[in-house]
DNA sequence: AATCATCGTCGACACGCGTCGACAAGTAGG
DNA sequence: CCTACTTGTCGACGCGTGTCGACGATGATT
């Protein structure tokens, strides 16, 4: 492991020549800094991260503490993870990941108190949620996916559920629908709904009753076989339906095999529009699912873009930021039809 | 924050003395550690974490070097990372993710030169690997998931594909089946095929030579829309075909949606065994698929378990492991029939 | 010609912890 | 009583880097 000390023998300069030719924090000559480049070249210096921090340095490290409880790691986690890993690495921060199953407020501190945290990405906001009170309380530079009910005091990136129940109302509409359902969990954790649950689903109650359009809903837990048996009871009491409105993913996909199962032909008898689905399993049922995107990706892009400039002292253009997704029409809705 | 200084003054001991009390490298008096754990506790102290490393402590970062490729991300990924997560933060390691597109030699090489690197656990092998060859080089303790093809000079976790072909054919024979098609696909990254998927094929064709089985191959990209493209295929050229043992896991859900999409019903018409599918999609298929489970979550445990015993320098029991996974039958698999 | 700001460089120190050598007090054995 | 060893504690130093104050050299201004 080449040193400072070792660059700056072999360039012919001072140690702190060497740290002011590679920062540029005061001015040196371009052909010192050239000797010294060349010196770094051949040596294969890399600064010392360690040292780097110990003599005031920032740490690079952000944790992101990524959902985990009795309803298991959901599949579009993978896709907010992603960019958020990618943007770090490609900004030279360290993303590290941590179970939110496993971690304790004490634990936090301890990486706070210890000098490694230097941010904190946290993803399946609660309404009321006490970990983001924490984090506010410890003073470590934070950004949630998701909100709270109090978002406006916090960064955050999450979905404009309003957008999204516009752009999925308005098309099942405009395509002749009356009667939809609404297929949604509500999850509770420490008592405490979860932001996204709850959002959509008042966003679509309300943006139903501007339209006038008929609503049922269908309360569901998010896996395939709790969707199919949301079918069942769908045809048995609500038999009527034209189009459903599809949020948990899981379910969502159980709902259309039952419809399959049972001979209910999608779309013909019956339209489905997915608005929660990640990229991967658009294309698992046939036909493809209609849906409104998740822009996952860009929105764990986003999220460790907001706090890096947080970390860096930069004052950010938005402190929050809505993201919509478009409406990708594919094989699972069609224009109402009476049925015979 | 507070430091050691600080401990010791409200101790009343000197620094080394604290230092020694935490670590326990040098008998100190019973009374005296508890003073100082007093201390710690009042004060909140947790040593730095930086100074530790910088003083002789060794970094207790690891990077996981996730697939990223033209592919797209894998679902099963998530298991992989999440079991490796977990272990990591339970042992008091960061995990660090870091995407394999972006990520270059130099940059790996850098992390390691700059102190950062503890360790590596590396992703979607292939069968020449110059990654791992770059690794060794390297001198940074390393696991991989999955194999090259001079597999035993590396510590790696991996499938048993010979005895998941055995699991597979025996069952499938067990119940009748005599021409079977293996859904399969052939990567090529960088011009070497993907161990997984090489030796996958090779252990079912070889157990099946030996079981006497008719088998007829079918590749394929694993997309949904591709694996519908197989069936088609299938129907036209194999429609003697009874069963199917699957691998890639999106493109079976797009085979299983385009059998019911062409009224083959399955199990009646046509059995499914899927052995290589994550555990969130088992269910999104009605009925549920039979597989062969992939314990990806285990895997990423014991890959984490490896790297972290071989950082601590502790002799490995086992340099290796392999894995299989339980038989479970659910519902697209059922006895041969001959069709009427 | 004298004064002053600017540029480029250097030496010194601080950051917080691990660890080595030293040393006092106590114990065991001759 | 003296030596040899153990136990418990302390002071000092080093790890590699960032940064502050200082200083010589240069050019511009009075």
């Amino acid at each position: 492991m080449a040193t400072r000390a070792d660059v700056a023998r072999l360039a012919g300069v001072s140690e702190s020549t060497v740290s002011y030719a590679l920062s540029g924090k005061r001015p040196i000559s371009e052909t010192t800094r050239q000797r010294v480049r060349e010196a770094v070249q051949q040596l294969n210096y890399h600064p010392n991260f360690a040292a780097h921090i110990l003599a005031g340095g920032k740490t690079k490290t952000i944790a992101l503490i990524f959902p985990e409880n009795k309803y298991g790691i959901p599949p579009i986690t993978l896709e907010y993870v992603s960019g958020a890993a990618k943007t770090a690495y490609n900004n030279g921060y360290q993303m590290i990941l941590i179970p939110s199953e496993d971690i304790t407020f004490d634990e936090i501190a301890g990486y706070k108190e210890s000098g490694l945290l230097g941010g904190v990405i946290l993803m399946e906001i609660r309404l009321h949620d006490e970990r983001v009170d924490f984090l506010q309380k410890l003073q470590v530079p934070y950004v949630l996916i998701g909100r709270t009910r109090d978002s406006e005091k916090h960064i955050y990136v999450d979905r404009d559920f309003e957008e999204v129940a516009k752009k999925s109302l308005d098309y099942l509409k405009k395509i002749g629908h009356k009667k939809i359902a609404v297929l949604s969990q509500m999850r509770k954790v420490h008592g405490s709904e979860l932001g996204v649950d709850s959002r959509y689903f008042n966003s679509i109650v309300h943006y139903a009753k501007e339209l006038r359009l008929n609503l049922c809903e269908m309360r569901t837990e998010n896996t395939s076989t709790e969707g199919r048996n949301s079918f069942i009871l769908m045809q048995e009491k609500h038999p009527d339906v034209t189009a459903v409105l599809a949020l948990p993913d899981l379910a969502t996909m159980g709902f259309v095999a039952a419809a399959s199962e049972f001979n209910c032909r999608i779309p013909e008898d019956l339209s489905v529009l997915a608005v929660n689905m990640p990229q991967n399993q658009i294309e698992l049922t046939w036909p493809h699912l209609t849906t409104v995107e998740v822009p996952a990706f860009a929105m764990g892009v986003e999220a460790m873009c907001k706090l890096i400039d947080s970390i860096e002292g930069k004052q950010l253009t938005h402190k929050n930021q809505l993201f919509v997704g478009e409406l990708h029409v594919r094989g699972t809705t069609a224009a109402y039809k009476a049925r015979s």
